[in-house]
RNA sequence: GGGCCGUUAACUCAGGGGUAGAGUAUCUGCCUUUUAAGCAGAGAGUCGCUGGUUCGAUCCCAGCACGGCCUACCA
Protein backbone atom coordinates (compact mmCIF):
# COMPACT_ATOMS: atom_id res chain seq x y z
CA UNK A 1 0.00 0.00 0.00
CA UNK A 2 2.80 2.52 1.02
CA UNK A 3 6.05 2.43 -0.80
CA UNK A 4 8.82 0.65 0.62
CA UNK A 5 10.60 4.03 2.28
CA UNK A 6 7.58 5.27 3.99
CA UNK A 7 7.61 1.58 5.94
CA UNK A 8 8.34 1.43 9.38
CA UNK A 9 11.95 -0.55 8.25
CA UNK A 10 14.37 2.09 8.36
CA UNK A 11 17.29 2.34 6.33
CA UNK A 12 20.17 1.12 7.89
CA UNK A 13 17.30 -1.94 9.42
CA UNK A 14 17.01 -2.62 5.57
CA UNK A 15 21.11 -2.86 5.15
CA UNK A 16 21.54 -5.68 7.62
CA UNK A 17 18.25 -6.85 5.97
CA UNK A 18 19.93 -6.67 2.77
CA UNK A 19 22.85 -9.13 3.95
CA UNK A 20 20.40 -11.30 4.55
CA UNK A 21 18.40 -11.35 1.09
CA UNK A 22 21.69 -11.58 -0.35
CA UNK A 23 22.17 -15.14 1.76
CA UNK A 24 18.90 -16.06 0.76
CA UNK A 25 19.58 -15.46 -2.74
CA UNK A 26 22.97 -17.70 -2.41
CA UNK A 27 20.82 -20.42 -1.02
CA UNK A 28 18.52 -20.27 -4.08
CA UNK A 29 21.59 -20.19 -6.49
CA UNK A 30 22.94 -23.33 -4.28
CA UNK A 31 20.03 -25.22 -5.12
CA UNK A 32 18.49 -25.25 -1.69
CA UNK A 33 15.21 -24.28 -0.28
CA UNK A 34 15.14 -21.52 2.24
CA UNK A 35 11.51 -22.47 3.16
CA UNK A 36 11.24 -25.85 3.67
CA UNK A 37 9.01 -28.54 5.01
CA UNK A 38 8.94 -32.06 5.69
CA UNK A 39 10.92 -32.14 8.36
CA UNK A 40 9.11 -33.64 11.78
CA UNK A 41 11.02 -33.44 15.14
CA UNK A 42 10.52 -36.40 17.32
CA UNK A 43 11.54 -35.01 20.52
CA UNK A 44 11.37 -30.83 22.48
CA UNK A 45 14.34 -29.72 24.10
CA UNK A 46 13.02 -30.13 27.31
CA UNK A 47 12.28 -33.97 26.93
CA UNK A 48 15.78 -34.32 25.48
CA UNK A 49 17.42 -32.68 28.53
CA UNK A 50 15.41 -34.82 31.25
CA UNK A 51 16.11 -37.96 29.30
CA UNK A 52 19.56 -38.01 28.79
CA UNK A 53 20.54 -35.59 32.00
CA UNK A 54 22.10 -38.97 33.42
CA UNK A 55 24.91 -40.08 30.58
CA UNK A 56 28.50 -39.24 31.38
CA UNK A 57 30.79 -37.23 29.47
CA UNK A 58 32.30 -39.86 27.44
CA UNK A 59 29.21 -41.82 27.09
CA UNK A 60 28.62 -42.29 23.58
CA UNK A 61 25.07 -42.65 22.54
CA UNK A 62 23.95 -44.08 19.65
CA UNK A 63 20.76 -42.62 19.82
CA UNK A 64 19.25 -40.35 16.89
CA UNK A 65 17.27 -37.37 18.01
CA UNK A 66 15.44 -35.32 15.70
CA UNK A 67 14.99 -31.39 16.55
CA UNK A 68 13.69 -28.40 15.28
CA UNK A 69 13.75 -24.59 16.94
CA UNK A 70 15.28 -21.14 15.77
CA UNK A 71 18.72 -20.61 16.64
CA UNK A 72 18.89 -17.89 19.38
CA UNK A 73 22.91 -17.87 19.49
CA UNK A 74 25.56 -18.90 17.25
CA UNK A 75 29.27 -19.75 18.30
CA UNK A 76 31.60 -20.22 16.08
CA UNK A 77 35.05 -21.66 17.18
CA UNK A 78 37.03 -22.16 14.12
CA UNK A 79 36.29 -26.04 12.80
CA UNK A 80 33.80 -26.23 15.30
CA UNK A 81 30.63 -24.89 16.35
CA UNK A 82 27.90 -23.99 19.15
CA UNK A 83 24.78 -23.04 18.47
CA UNK A 84 21.53 -22.26 20.80
CA UNK A 85 18.29 -23.26 19.21
CA UNK A 86 14.81 -22.20 20.93
CA UNK A 87 12.15 -24.80 21.02
CA UNK A 88 8.75 -24.52 22.27
CA UNK A 89 9.59 -26.36 25.47
CA UNK A 90 12.77 -24.02 26.10
CA UNK A 91 16.33 -24.31 24.47
CA UNK A 92 18.83 -26.71 23.60
CA UNK A 93 22.17 -26.45 22.28
CA UNK A 94 24.25 -28.36 18.94
CA UNK A 95 27.47 -29.07 18.50
CA UNK A 96 28.88 -28.86 14.64
CA UNK A 97 32.14 -30.05 13.78
CA UNK A 98 33.66 -30.12 10.99
CA UNK A 99 35.09 -33.68 10.88
CA UNK A 100 31.93 -34.37 11.20
CA UNK A 101 29.36 -32.96 8.27
CA UNK A 102 32.62 -32.20 6.09
CA UNK A 103 33.89 -29.01 5.13
CA UNK A 104 31.43 -28.37 2.38
CA UNK A 105 28.78 -28.20 4.89
CA UNK A 106 30.58 -26.98 7.75
CA UNK A 107 30.78 -23.86 5.38
CA UNK A 108 27.05 -23.67 4.82
CA UNK A 109 26.30 -24.12 8.34
CA UNK A 110 28.49 -21.08 9.19
CA UNK A 111 26.40 -18.82 7.25
CA UNK A 112 23.00 -19.54 9.05
CA UNK A 113 22.11 -16.41 11.14
CA UNK A 114 20.27 -16.11 14.71
CA UNK A 115 16.96 -16.10 13.81
CA UNK A 116 17.01 -19.19 11.19
CA UNK A 117 14.92 -21.98 12.05
CA UNK A 118 16.72 -25.47 11.58
CA UNK A 119 15.69 -28.78 11.70
CA UNK A 120 18.45 -31.23 13.25
CA UNK A 121 18.97 -34.78 13.48
CA UNK A 122 22.09 -36.03 15.57
CA UNK A 123 22.80 -37.83 18.79
CA UNK A 124 23.18 -36.85 22.39
CA UNK A 125 26.27 -35.93 24.32
CA UNK A 126 27.70 -34.12 27.09
CA UNK A 127 29.87 -31.44 26.88
CA UNK A 128 32.86 -30.62 29.15
CA UNK A 129 30.31 -28.25 31.04
CA UNK A 130 27.85 -30.53 31.93
CA UNK A 131 25.43 -29.44 29.06
CA UNK A 132 23.24 -31.87 27.21
CA UNK A 133 23.98 -31.51 23.39
CA UNK A 134 23.04 -32.79 20.11
CA UNK A 135 25.86 -33.35 17.97
CA UNK A 136 24.50 -32.92 14.41
CA UNK A 137 25.20 -35.31 11.94
CA UNK A 138 22.81 -33.55 9.52
CA UNK A 139 20.91 -30.10 9.63
CA UNK A 140 18.53 -28.76 7.62
CA UNK A 141 17.45 -24.52 6.82
CA UNK A 142 13.80 -25.02 7.49
CA UNK A 143 13.04 -20.91 7.54
CA UNK A 144 15.47 -18.36 6.62
CA UNK A 145 14.98 -15.14 8.84
CA UNK A 146 15.67 -12.15 7.10
CA UNK A 147 15.16 -9.71 10.42
CA UNK A 148 17.37 -9.01 12.65
CA UNK A 149 16.13 -10.18 15.91
CA UNK A 150 16.75 -7.67 19.01
CA UNK A 151 20.32 -7.94 21.42
CA UNK A 152 21.03 -11.30 23.66
CA UNK A 153 21.48 -8.96 26.53
CA UNK A 154 18.67 -6.71 27.21
CA UNK A 155 16.31 -8.38 24.79
CA UNK A 156 13.44 -6.49 23.49
CA UNK A 157 12.36 -4.35 26.42
CA UNK A 158 10.53 -1.72 24.36
CA UNK A 159 6.94 -2.23 25.77
CA UNK A 160 5.55 -0.29 22.14
CA UNK A 161 7.72 -2.50 20.82
CA UNK A 162 6.32 -5.83 22.74
CA UNK A 163 2.72 -4.78 22.14
CA UNK A 164 3.02 -4.43 18.45
CA UNK A 165 4.89 -7.00 17.42
CA UNK A 166 4.12 -9.45 20.08
CA UNK A 167 5.49 -12.36 17.88
CA UNK A 168 8.89 -10.92 18.61
CA UNK A 169 8.02 -10.13 22.01
CA UNK A 170 7.53 -14.08 22.35
CA UNK A 171 10.46 -15.58 20.84
CA UNK A 172 13.04 -13.02 22.92
CA UNK A 173 10.74 -12.83 26.43
CA UNK A 174 10.32 -15.62 28.52
CA UNK A 175 7.79 -14.09 31.19
CA UNK A 176 5.31 -13.25 27.99
CA UNK A 177 5.35 -16.94 26.49
CA UNK A 178 4.82 -18.03 30.54
CA UNK A 179 1.99 -15.40 30.70
CA UNK A 180 0.31 -16.91 27.50
CA UNK A 181 0.42 -20.32 29.04
CA UNK A 182 -0.97 -19.60 32.13
CA UNK A 183 -3.65 -17.34 30.75
CA UNK A 184 -4.65 -20.86 28.88
CA UNK A 185 -4.11 -22.69 31.84
CA UNK A 186 -6.52 -20.74 33.98
CA UNK A 187 -9.53 -20.49 31.27
CA UNK A 188 -9.21 -24.26 31.04
CA UNK A 189 -9.47 -24.68 34.64
CA UNK A 190 -12.39 -22.42 34.52
CA UNK A 191 -14.23 -24.33 31.85
CA UNK A 192 -13.28 -27.45 33.52
CA UNK A 193 -14.63 -26.15 36.96
CA UNK A 194 -18.03 -25.23 35.90
CA UNK A 195 -18.37 -28.36 33.26
CA UNK A 196 -18.20 -30.67 35.88
CA UNK A 197 -20.67 -29.01 37.96
CA UNK A 198 -23.21 -29.17 35.51
CA UNK A 199 -22.98 -25.73 33.63
CA UNK A 200 -23.41 -25.86 29.93
CA UNK A 201 -21.37 -24.30 27.94
CA UNK A 202 -23.16 -21.70 25.59
CA UNK A 203 -22.47 -18.58 22.91
CA UNK A 204 -24.77 -15.60 22.82
CA UNK A 205 -24.32 -12.77 20.23
CA UNK A 206 -21.40 -10.34 20.11
CA UNK A 207 -24.12 -8.32 17.88
CA UNK A 208 -27.09 -7.30 19.05
CA UNK A 209 -29.74 -4.90 18.38
CA UNK A 210 -30.44 -3.56 21.91
CA UNK A 211 -26.81 -3.88 23.80
CA UNK A 212 -27.55 -4.78 27.33
CA UNK A 213 -26.60 -6.39 30.83
CA UNK A 214 -24.27 -3.46 31.87
CA UNK A 215 -23.86 -0.11 32.26
CA UNK A 216 -21.59 0.87 29.29
CA UNK A 217 -21.18 2.85 26.18
CA UNK A 218 -21.18 0.46 23.46
CA UNK A 219 -19.67 -0.08 20.44
CA UNK A 220 -21.86 0.61 17.47
CA UNK A 221 -21.76 -1.05 14.02
CA UNK A 222 -23.99 -1.02 10.79
CA UNK A 223 -26.03 -4.31 9.06
CA UNK A 224 -25.91 -3.24 5.11
CA UNK A 225 -28.19 -5.67 4.27
CA UNK A 226 -30.58 -4.91 7.14
CA UNK A 227 -30.49 -1.33 7.30
CA UNK A 228 -30.19 -1.23 10.53
CA UNK A 229 -27.69 -0.14 13.65
CA UNK A 230 -26.19 -2.82 15.41
CA UNK A 231 -24.48 -2.90 18.62
CA UNK A 232 -21.14 -4.92 19.91
CA UNK A 233 -22.41 -6.27 23.04
CA UNK A 234 -21.47 -4.94 26.36
CA UNK A 235 -22.17 -8.33 28.45
CA UNK A 236 -24.01 -11.40 27.87
CA UNK A 237 -26.44 -11.15 30.65
CA UNK A 238 -29.86 -10.34 29.55
CA UNK A 239 -29.11 -13.80 26.57
CA UNK A 240 -28.09 -16.36 29.02
CA UNK A 241 -31.11 -14.91 31.37
CA UNK A 242 -33.30 -15.90 28.44
CA UNK A 243 -31.61 -19.32 28.55
CA UNK A 244 -32.88 -20.05 31.70
CA UNK A 245 -36.02 -18.87 30.90
CA UNK A 246 -35.58 -21.75 28.23
CA UNK A 247 -35.38 -24.33 30.90
CA UNK A 248 -31.58 -24.81 30.81
CA UNK A 249 -30.47 -24.27 34.60
CA UNK A 250 -26.73 -23.61 34.68
CA UNK A 251 -25.07 -22.00 31.98
CA UNK A 252 -22.04 -19.88 31.35
CA UNK A 253 -19.98 -18.31 28.41
CA UNK A 254 -16.31 -16.97 27.95
CA UNK A 255 -16.16 -14.64 25.81
CA UNK A 256 -15.28 -10.47 24.71
CA UNK A 257 -17.06 -7.79 25.61
CA UNK A 258 -16.94 -4.31 24.01
CA UNK A 259 -16.85 -1.38 25.76
CA UNK A 260 -16.42 1.88 24.24
CA UNK A 261 -14.26 3.70 26.91
CA UNK A 262 -11.39 4.67 28.31
CA UNK A 263 -7.98 2.68 28.04
CA UNK A 264 -6.22 2.32 31.17
CA UNK A 265 -3.55 -0.48 32.77
CA UNK A 266 -6.83 -1.60 33.83
CA UNK A 267 -9.28 -1.71 30.79
CA UNK A 268 -8.77 -2.33 27.01
CA UNK A 269 -11.97 -1.77 24.59
CA UNK A 270 -12.31 -5.56 24.59
CA UNK A 271 -12.00 -7.95 27.43
CA UNK A 272 -13.18 -11.42 28.18
CA UNK A 273 -15.63 -12.25 30.79
CA UNK A 274 -16.63 -15.18 32.43
CA UNK A 275 -20.34 -14.72 33.14
CA UNK A 276 -22.23 -17.99 34.53
CA UNK A 277 -25.86 -18.14 35.70
CA UNK A 278 -27.71 -20.97 38.11
CA UNK A 279 -31.15 -21.23 38.36
CA UNK A 280 -32.74 -21.99 42.29
CA UNK A 281 -29.81 -20.45 43.86
CA UNK A 282 -29.17 -16.92 45.72
CA UNK A 283 -25.77 -14.88 45.63
CA UNK A 284 -25.40 -16.68 48.99
CA UNK A 285 -24.60 -19.70 46.96
CA UNK A 286 -22.39 -17.99 44.15
CA UNK A 287 -20.42 -16.32 47.30
CA UNK A 288 -19.59 -20.06 48.09
CA UNK A 289 -19.17 -20.67 44.54
CA UNK A 290 -16.66 -18.06 44.01
CA UNK A 291 -14.32 -18.72 47.01
CA UNK A 292 -13.64 -22.35 46.20
CA UNK A 293 -13.62 -21.54 42.23
CA UNK A 294 -11.07 -18.57 43.13
CA UNK A 295 -8.86 -20.31 45.95
CA UNK A 296 -8.18 -23.74 44.25
CA UNK A 297 -7.50 -22.15 40.96
CA UNK A 298 -4.96 -19.98 42.72
CA UNK A 299 -3.66 -23.36 44.55
CA UNK A 300 -3.62 -24.93 40.84
CA UNK A 301 -1.75 -21.84 39.19
CA UNK A 302 0.38 -20.34 41.81
CA UNK A 303 0.70 -23.46 43.97
CA UNK A 304 -0.55 -21.31 47.21
CA UNK A 305 -3.40 -19.39 48.69
CA UNK A 306 -1.13 -16.37 49.07
CA UNK A 307 -0.28 -14.68 46.18
CA UNK A 308 2.42 -11.99 45.41
CA UNK A 309 1.16 -8.78 43.80
CA UNK A 310 3.13 -5.74 43.07
CA UNK A 311 5.02 -4.84 46.60
CA UNK A 312 2.33 -6.70 48.40
CA UNK A 313 0.63 -10.10 48.75
CA UNK A 314 -3.24 -11.47 48.98
CA UNK A 315 -4.44 -14.16 50.90
CA UNK A 316 -6.94 -16.08 49.15
CA UNK A 317 -7.61 -18.71 51.87
CA UNK A 318 -11.41 -18.99 52.02
CA UNK A 319 -14.01 -17.88 53.66
CA UNK A 320 -13.71 -14.58 52.59
CA UNK A 321 -15.15 -11.71 54.46
CA UNK A 322 -18.02 -9.29 53.85
CA UNK A 323 -19.39 -6.12 53.96
CA UNK A 324 -22.43 -4.36 53.06
CA UNK A 325 -22.04 -0.62 51.36
CA UNK A 326 -23.29 1.33 54.14
CA UNK A 327 -20.97 -0.33 56.41
CA UNK A 328 -18.11 -0.09 54.50
CA UNK A 329 -19.04 3.53 54.02
CA UNK A 330 -19.72 3.92 57.63
CA UNK A 331 -16.52 1.72 58.71
CA UNK A 332 -14.35 4.17 56.48
CA UNK A 333 -15.96 7.64 58.47
CA UNK A 334 -16.76 8.56 54.92
CA UNK A 335 -20.54 8.75 56.53
CA UNK A 336 -22.12 8.74 59.84
CA UNK A 337 -24.99 6.26 60.37
CA UNK A 338 -27.49 8.80 60.79
CA UNK A 339 -26.62 10.55 56.92
CA UNK A 340 -26.96 7.00 54.94
CA UNK A 341 -30.52 7.04 54.34
CA UNK A 342 -30.61 10.87 54.12
CA UNK A 343 -30.09 11.99 50.18
CA UNK A 344 -29.31 15.68 50.87
CA UNK A 345 -26.84 14.46 53.51
CA UNK A 346 -25.57 12.62 51.11
CA UNK A 347 -25.35 14.68 48.59
CA UNK A 348 -23.89 17.69 50.41
CA UNK A 349 -20.75 15.35 51.87
CA UNK A 350 -20.05 14.30 48.64
CA UNK A 351 -19.78 17.67 47.20
CA UNK A 352 -17.57 18.29 50.33
CA UNK A 353 -15.32 15.57 49.30
CA UNK A 354 -15.29 17.30 45.81
CA UNK A 355 -16.91 14.67 43.82
CA UNK A 356 -18.74 14.81 40.85
CA UNK A 357 -22.34 14.29 41.80
CA UNK A 358 -25.58 15.80 39.87
CA UNK A 359 -28.47 17.15 41.76
CA UNK A 360 -30.47 14.85 40.28
CA UNK A 361 -28.67 11.68 41.47
CA UNK A 362 -30.41 9.52 43.44
CA UNK A 363 -29.61 8.64 47.12
CA UNK A 364 -28.09 4.97 45.76
CA UNK A 365 -26.17 7.09 42.79
CA UNK A 366 -24.66 9.09 45.52
CA UNK A 367 -23.57 6.03 48.00
CA UNK A 368 -21.85 4.69 45.40
CA UNK A 369 -20.12 7.90 44.61
CA UNK A 370 -18.79 8.20 47.69
CA UNK A 371 -18.01 4.47 47.63
CA UNK A 372 -15.78 4.57 44.43
CA UNK A 373 -14.09 7.40 45.02
CA UNK A 374 -13.15 6.41 49.29
CA UNK A 375 -13.50 3.10 49.79
CA UNK A 376 -12.69 1.02 46.78
CA UNK A 377 -9.04 1.65 46.27
CA UNK A 378 -8.80 0.56 50.03
CA UNK A 379 -10.38 -2.75 49.39
CA UNK A 380 -7.57 -4.59 49.28
CA UNK A 381 -9.49 -8.09 49.62
CA UNK A 382 -10.57 -10.62 48.83
CA UNK A 383 -13.55 -9.11 50.08
CA UNK A 384 -16.99 -9.23 49.19
CA UNK A 385 -18.89 -6.06 49.52
CA UNK A 386 -22.74 -6.44 48.83
CA UNK A 387 -26.40 -5.11 49.49
CA UNK A 388 -25.78 -2.43 46.11
CA UNK A 389 -28.35 0.13 46.03
CA UNK A 390 -31.25 -0.68 44.18
CA UNK A 391 -31.15 2.47 41.70
CA UNK A 392 -27.78 1.37 40.34
CA UNK A 393 -28.45 -2.45 39.71
CA UNK A 394 -31.32 -2.65 37.44
CA UNK A 395 -31.27 -6.22 37.06
CA UNK A 396 -30.91 -7.52 40.38
CA UNK A 397 -33.58 -8.94 42.73
CA UNK A 398 -34.54 -6.65 45.63
CA UNK A 399 -33.33 -7.41 49.72
CA UNK A 400 -35.85 -8.96 51.20
CA UNK A 401 -35.62 -7.05 54.40
CA UNK A 402 -34.27 -4.13 52.64
CA UNK A 403 -35.77 -2.98 49.26
CA UNK A 404 -33.43 0.17 49.19
CA UNK A 405 -30.94 -2.28 48.86
CA UNK A 406 -30.20 -5.46 46.40
CA UNK A 407 -28.96 -8.87 46.66
CA UNK A 408 -26.08 -8.74 44.88
CA UNK A 409 -21.91 -8.54 45.29
CA UNK A 410 -18.80 -7.63 44.07
CA UNK A 411 -15.31 -8.97 44.96
CA UNK A 412 -12.71 -6.89 45.11
CA UNK A 413 -9.03 -8.53 44.98
CA UNK A 414 -5.81 -5.96 45.18
CA UNK A 415 -8.32 -3.05 45.30
CA UNK A 416 -9.60 -3.69 41.91
CA UNK A 417 -13.64 -4.69 41.21
CA UNK A 418 -13.05 -9.04 40.17
CA UNK A 419 -16.71 -10.33 40.21
CA UNK A 420 -20.25 -8.69 40.16
CA UNK A 421 -23.35 -11.39 41.11
CA UNK A 422 -26.45 -10.75 42.13
CA UNK A 423 -29.46 -13.03 42.81
CA UNK A 424 -31.55 -12.37 39.44
CA UNK A 425 -34.30 -9.69 39.03
CA UNK A 426 -37.35 -12.00 37.92
CA UNK A 427 -40.26 -10.18 38.30
CA UNK A 428 -41.54 -8.89 35.01
CA UNK A 429 -43.18 -5.81 36.60
CA UNK A 430 -40.47 -4.50 38.87
CA UNK A 431 -37.81 -5.68 35.72
CA UNK A 432 -40.28 -2.94 33.05
CA UNK A 433 -40.33 -0.13 36.16
CA UNK A 434 -36.74 -0.32 36.46
CA UNK A 435 -35.55 -0.59 32.39
CA UNK A 436 -37.96 2.50 32.53
CA UNK A 437 -36.05 4.42 35.10
CA UNK A 438 -32.85 4.19 32.95
CA UNK A 439 -35.13 5.16 30.11
CA UNK A 440 -35.72 8.43 31.87
CA UNK A 441 -31.68 8.42 32.87
CA UNK A 442 -30.78 8.21 29.14
CA UNK A 443 -32.48 10.74 28.09
CA UNK A 444 -31.61 13.01 30.59
CA UNK A 445 -28.15 12.05 29.32
CA UNK A 446 -26.88 9.67 30.69
CA UNK A 447 -25.27 7.62 28.22
CA UNK A 448 -24.76 4.69 30.00
CA UNK A 449 -28.07 3.97 31.21
CA UNK A 450 -29.42 0.83 30.08
CA UNK A 451 -31.52 0.59 26.97
CA UNK A 452 -35.24 -1.47 27.36
CA UNK A 453 -35.38 -4.63 26.36
CA UNK A 454 -39.20 -5.52 25.09
CA UNK A 455 -37.58 -9.13 24.07
CA UNK A 456 -36.25 -9.31 27.28
CA UNK A 457 -39.31 -8.79 29.15
CA UNK A 458 -40.97 -11.01 26.96
CA UNK A 459 -39.22 -13.45 28.04
CA UNK A 460 -39.55 -12.85 32.39
CA UNK A 461 -43.13 -12.25 31.57
CA UNK A 462 -43.27 -16.63 30.48
CA UNK A 463 -41.14 -17.03 33.70
CA UNK A 464 -37.86 -17.53 34.59
CA UNK A 465 -36.71 -19.54 37.56
CA UNK A 466 -35.01 -17.69 40.50
CA UNK A 467 -31.76 -17.79 39.59
CA UNK A 468 -27.75 -16.05 40.70
CA UNK A 469 -25.82 -15.23 38.04
CA UNK A 470 -22.40 -13.46 38.10
CA UNK A 471 -19.66 -12.04 35.69
CA UNK A 472 -15.94 -12.58 36.38
CA UNK A 473 -13.25 -10.43 34.29
CA UNK A 474 -10.76 -12.97 33.06
CA UNK A 475 -8.16 -10.84 32.13
CA UNK A 476 -8.16 -9.12 35.66
CA UNK A 477 -7.88 -12.55 37.00
CA UNK A 478 -4.76 -13.28 34.53
CA UNK A 479 -3.19 -10.37 35.86
CA UNK A 480 -3.73 -11.15 39.80
CA UNK A 481 -2.26 -14.54 39.16
CA UNK A 482 0.45 -14.05 37.28
CA UNK A 483 1.45 -10.54 39.20
CA UNK A 484 0.78 -8.42 35.88
CA UNK A 485 0.45 -4.52 36.99
CA UNK A 486 -1.18 -3.58 32.88
CA UNK A 487 -3.76 -5.40 31.23
CA UNK A 488 -1.89 -5.21 27.93
CA UNK A 489 0.75 -7.91 29.52
CA UNK A 490 -1.96 -10.56 29.82
CA UNK A 491 -3.88 -9.69 26.22
CA UNK A 492 -1.84 -11.16 23.78
CA UNK A 493 -2.70 -8.36 20.93
CA UNK A 494 -3.97 -5.47 23.20
CA UNK A 495 -5.54 -2.32 21.20
CA UNK A 496 -3.20 0.24 19.70
CA UNK A 497 -3.21 3.32 17.48
CA UNK A 498 -2.57 2.29 14.36
CA UNK A 499 1.44 2.30 13.51
CA UNK A 500 2.45 5.25 11.55
CA UNK A 501 3.15 4.04 7.36
CA UNK A 502 1.48 0.82 8.32
CA UNK A 503 -2.32 1.15 7.87
C1' G B 1 -10.45 13.82 28.03
C1' G B 2 -6.46 16.23 31.57
C1' G B 3 -1.29 16.19 33.74
C1' C B 4 3.82 14.50 33.77
C1' C B 5 7.66 11.84 31.17
C1' G B 6 9.87 9.53 26.89
C1' U B 7 11.26 8.96 21.39
C1' U B 8 19.47 8.92 19.45
C1' A B 9 22.37 2.51 14.96
C1' A B 10 18.54 -3.59 14.05
C1' C B 11 18.40 -4.08 19.91
C1' U B 12 19.83 -1.98 24.98
C1' C B 13 21.44 2.72 26.24
C1' A B 14 25.13 7.13 26.99
C1' G B 15 25.72 12.14 25.26
C1' G B 16 24.91 17.19 24.15
C1' G B 17 24.14 24.74 20.39
C1' G B 18 29.66 23.58 16.13
C1' U B 19 26.86 17.48 11.23
C1' A B 20 27.22 11.69 16.82
C1' G B 21 29.21 7.41 21.04
C1' A B 22 29.36 2.37 23.72
C1' G B 23 27.90 -2.75 24.18
C1' U B 24 25.22 -6.43 21.53
C1' A B 25 23.97 -7.67 16.50
C1' U B 26 26.17 -7.43 11.29
C1' C B 27 30.60 -8.01 7.86
C1' U B 28 36.11 -9.73 7.26
C1' G B 29 40.28 -12.62 9.34
C1' C B 30 42.16 -16.24 13.30
C1' C B 31 40.37 -20.11 16.45
C1' U B 32 37.89 -28.14 17.40
C1' U B 33 34.09 -28.21 24.03
C1' U B 34 31.75 -22.89 23.75
C1' U B 35 27.48 -21.18 26.51
C1' A B 36 27.15 -12.97 27.57
C1' A B 37 33.09 -17.75 23.96
C1' G B 38 37.72 -15.03 22.80
C1' C B 39 41.26 -11.94 19.77
C1' A B 40 42.07 -8.32 15.56
C1' G B 41 39.77 -5.12 12.06
C1' A B 42 35.45 -2.81 9.34
C1' G B 43 30.72 -0.96 8.04
C1' A B 44 26.27 0.91 10.02
C1' G B 45 22.42 6.93 12.15
C1' U B 46 17.30 12.49 8.40
C1' C B 47 19.24 11.97 17.05
C1' G B 48 10.21 10.62 15.98
C1' C B 49 7.93 14.55 12.36
C1' U B 50 6.98 19.84 11.08
C1' G B 51 7.97 24.72 12.04
C1' G B 52 10.56 28.70 15.01
C1' U B 53 14.97 31.03 17.45
C1' U B 54 20.24 31.08 15.90
C1' C B 55 25.85 32.39 11.75
C1' G B 56 24.82 27.22 12.93
C1' A B 57 19.72 22.84 16.01
C1' U B 58 20.11 16.22 17.10
C1' C B 59 20.43 19.53 21.63
C1' C B 60 16.65 25.51 23.05
C1' C B 61 11.15 26.81 21.94
C1' A B 62 6.23 25.55 19.77
C1' G B 63 2.94 22.28 17.38
C1' C B 64 2.00 17.30 15.85
C1' A B 65 2.57 11.77 15.96
C1' C B 66 3.37 7.43 18.77
C1' G B 67 4.25 5.32 23.56
C1' G B 68 4.53 4.99 29.09
C1' C B 69 2.80 6.38 33.98
C1' C B 70 -0.83 9.01 36.84
C1' U B 71 -5.86 10.79 36.62
C1' A B 72 -11.14 10.61 34.88
C1' C B 73 -15.22 6.83 33.09
C1' C B 74 -15.72 1.73 33.63
C1' A B 75 -14.73 -4.45 34.49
Amino acid sequence: MSEPSSNSQKRSSSSLIDVRLKKLEELVEAGIQPYASGFSPDIHSAELKSKYSGISETEEISDVVRLAGRIMAIRILGKASFMRVHDVSGDFQIYLGRDIVGPEEYNRFKKLDIGDIVGVTGTPFKTKTGEITVLVKELILLTKSIRPLPEKWHGLSDVEIRYRQRYLDLMVNQTSREIVVTRSRIVSYLRNFLATRGFLEVETPMMQTIPGGATARPFETYHHALSRQLYLRIAPELYLKRLLVGGFDKVFEINRNFRNEGISTQHNPEFTMLEFYQAYRTYEDLIKLTEEMLSNLALEIVGSYKLPYGDREVDLTPPWPRITVKESLIENGALKPHEIEDRNAVFIKAMEMGISVNKSDSLGKLLMAVFDEVVETNLWGPIFVHQYPVEVSPLARRNEEDPTATDRFELYICGREMANAFTELTDPVDQRNRFEEQVRARQAGDEEAHFLDEDFLRALEYGMPPAAGEGLGIDRLVMLLTNAQSIREVILFPHMRPEKGLE
